[in-house]
DNA sequence: AGCCGCGTGTTCAATACCGAACATTTTAAA
DNA sequence: TTTAAAATGTTCGGTATTGAACACGCGGCT
């Protein structure tokens, strides 16, 4: 990607991530974030049609790598050494305890609900294909129900977990996980 | 100035400084600087025809306001209350305290006496003509020699306040200063 | 109703930047 | 001294960004 695109779009997102942590979705207006990205408007438009495309698109950054290494496509595998079966939350958990790209912040946001959303359904496609951790699914529920209960209580999880501010260890929060989904 | 030409000058600027707080000057290369200025090759020469060029202009925007400021043509006029008579010194002083754009950085890092040259001459240019402070040499000097004198003592003055980490006040280095050039 | 301020999204000519190549000079090693 | 590697500085067609204008929708105000 040329130099400007990468910068243009970089500011934008950096922009937007601080303007999300001061105020709600809604509240930020394209000339804000232009503002503070310092790019012209034009450019804006330029590289997300609207306020909600910039959203998706942060999002799909935001995930992209983490789920990208997980479901273990990626080019960084095994970055982390929990390749057994049912450590992809550990995986995750790791990545979100790391940090990066300001996840956290966001996933705490007064607008986090956007992105726990998303969240969910990245991890929804991700698992309804792992065959370990369909094979921990009761006789009397249907797979569907199953990864759809797994999901949800990981992300209310990980909200509790930020919201204590990641005060015990992403082991131990995994461990907490696990006991709570039927895991183990 | 167009927007790209400052983001491209400031990221150029932000690199440079933060290079000569690691190496000389000779040492950095021209590729070291657009690298870290994340700028390509062609952008850099479109701004300075050469290394010692961007010196000098750094120079210059280094030094412009808080020289315009103590000359007194600046907008930003009174801005400390110290306009009476001999207290350029001590505005100058107080700018270096609040070491804007990383003044006291540069100031102090390997190529320092490259800074402090430039520093010497604008504040020699500054004072050849302030009435207050040539009152005050004495007979037997030469004003050209006496206002050299007052430079040359005020520069060594600031080398040894930043090399002590500015342990006392602008207001009490100021006061050393006056008594050791014979201001007072 | 009409008006206005504000935010959205679009258009376009001018221009700064890109990137990759190139010739030249400097540096360092063989 | 010869050679290679690294750094300097230049060139140019293609492109992203700029800035300023524009039309449009929308809620609040008189």
């Amino acid at each position: 990607m040329d130099r400007r695109q990468r910068k243009s779009r970089e500011a934008i997102f950096a922009a937007f991530t601080e303007l999300l942590s001061q105020k709600s979705f809604n509240a930020i207006t394209v000339g804000e974030i232009i503002e503070r990205a310092d790019v012209g408007r034009a450019t804006f438009y330029a590289h997300f049609e609207t306020k909600d495309f910039l959203l998706k698109e942060l999002c799909a950054e935001l995930f992209c790598h983490i789920f990208d290494a997980a479901s273990g496509v990626g080019e960084h595998r095994h970055i982390f050494d929990c390749e057994e079966k049912g450590e992809v939350f550990l995986h995750l958990l790791r990545h979100i305890d790391k940090n990066d790209n300001g996840i956290c912040t966001l996933l705490s946001c007064q607008s986090n609900e956007l992105f726990l959303h998303y969240f969910k359904n990245s991890l929804l496609a991700l698992i309804e294909n792992d065959g370990e951790i369909l094979k921990m699914c009761p006789e009397r529920l249907t797979k569907d129900f199953f990864t759809n209960h797994v999901c949800s209580v990981f992300v209310e999880t990980v909200k509790w977990w930020l919201s204590r501010g990641k005060s015990v260890s992403a082991e131990e929060i995994n461990d907490y996980f696990l006991l709570a989904a039927g895991l183990k």
